[in-house]
DNA sequence: CACCACATACGAAACCTTTCGTAATTAGAT
DNA sequence: ATCTAATTACGAAAGGTTTCGTATGTGGTG
């Protein structure tokens, strides 16, 4: 039962994003990759950076006179919050709706397909095991 | 490609929930239910519903001195269109990532992964007769 | 050490969401 | 017709997010 629901804005989550995929980042990197898909001022993602550094998404160090910005949150930790909030609010808890749903956008490739249904199958195992 | 990503707030979700759930709807009845899970003025409710009428996110019509509203879209649909942004914006647009991290949360019962296998392996025979 | 380039810090504007108080309207009862 | 209770409409405050201009600080170079 978590007290405050961690929960990273939009525009936070473009940023670790870049953060989680490129490791620890200066400002001036983030910037540049943000910049590669919309047009963001530099002090807006610096500005951006400082308040997730405060609400302890981010850690950072100087490193010369700059400071080097680390996640400090594991992405499948992220995701998972993420993902467990849509399914109280936009499932109604049931992880087999939003599964299909997800599996029905069209968007998933048969190799995709292959890879989540020997998870399952996996899984099932598991679970087996332990009835 | 679509230019305005459609996007209901959290408090528009809560009544779409509600709305979904019971068919067309007044305020009083919506602020009510609302009411069962948290303390909400009336037109506060009020007020976001008539929010979510100019975002056509609910129709409505006169029926007496007041109004009945009803969802404008269907709640499959807007689940595809939320999960289709976190499958972006979170999971870098992998499906699979994303229905593995979904069964991970431990939250899906064994019934529940009985009926996702069955699902996939219905996909997959769809899909082998389309290549 | 003075300068320049670069980086951070600060503050505020613009915008959005959520909330609710108050005013206006309406339908039905007396 | 008038009053009352229910309902809608309006406006604005409070809080959060995103944006950026300007000020301040810092480290290396001449």
């Amino acid at each position: 039962m978590q007290e405050k629901v961690f929960k990273p804005t939009d525009a936070e989550l473009e940023i670790l994003s870049i953060v989680w995929e490129n490791g620890p980042s200066t400002v001036k990197f983030v910037n540049e990759k943000l910049n590669e898909s919309r047009l963001v001022g530099y002090t807006t993602t610096l500005k951006t950076m400082q308040i997730m550094y405060e609400k302890e998404l981010l850690g950072r160090n100087r490193s010369g006179r700059s400071h080097t910005y680390k996640a400090l949150r594991k992405e499948s930790e992220t995701q998972g919050m993420i993902l467990d909030k849509i399914l109280d609010t936009v499932f109604s808890g049931s992880a087999s709706k939003l599964v299909m749903q997800a599996l029905t956008s069209g968007k998933t490739s048969p190799k995709e397909i292959e890879e989540i249904k020997n998870f399952i199958e996996k899984m099932k195992g598991d679970d087996d095991g332990n009835i």
